[in-house]
DNA sequence: ATTCTTACA
DNA sequence: TGTAAGCA
């Protein structure tokens, strides 16, 4: 499919999409007219990418995230430079306060939500699953 | 009509 | 990110 398409798909401008790619999110073949040709995994990995830069994960850790996770069969040699390391547990920490201050907004509302009269609302499964 | 690249705000 | 120009 074309950027057109995807972008219809996954709710991401176009431009956006091109960006992902300048960024090496993504990486879509090109048809004989140059035009992209994105696949349907490019959809799910759309999803995923949009879902964590909405969560505020940095372009650049999403990346790494990408990366790592397509790619399993690397059970050779998990090296880096101190500094890279470094900055990792920097990002790792700060995702841990994300987390907490998410999960304590994510509590406060079913909570409350759960004292409602639309309690049951909360047995079905919450809107869109995306992907993220 | 759609996409592409480059570039400015 | 949005928008625009000039192509294919």
């Amino acid at each position: 499919m074309r950027i057109g398409e995807l972008a219809r798909r996954t709710g991401v401008p176009p431009r956006l999409l091109r960006y992902y790619e300048e960024q090496d999110l993504l990486a879509p073949a090109r048809e004989d007219n140059t035009y992209r040709s994105y696949g349907e995994d490019d959809v799910a990995q759309v999803a995923r990418v949009a879902g964590l830069v909405r969560a505020g994960v940095p372009t650049r850790l999403v990346k790494l995230l990408l990366d790592l996770e397509d790619a399993p069969a690397q059970e050779v040699p998990p090296s880096c430079p101190r500094t890279v390391a470094d900055e990792l547990l920097a990002q790792l920490d700060d995702l841990d306060a994300r987390i907490a201050c998410l999960s304590r907004s994510r509590r406060t509302l079913h909570d409350y939500l759960v004292r409602t009269e639309h309690a049951a609302l909360l047995l079905e499964g919450p809107g869109d699953r995306t992907g993220d």
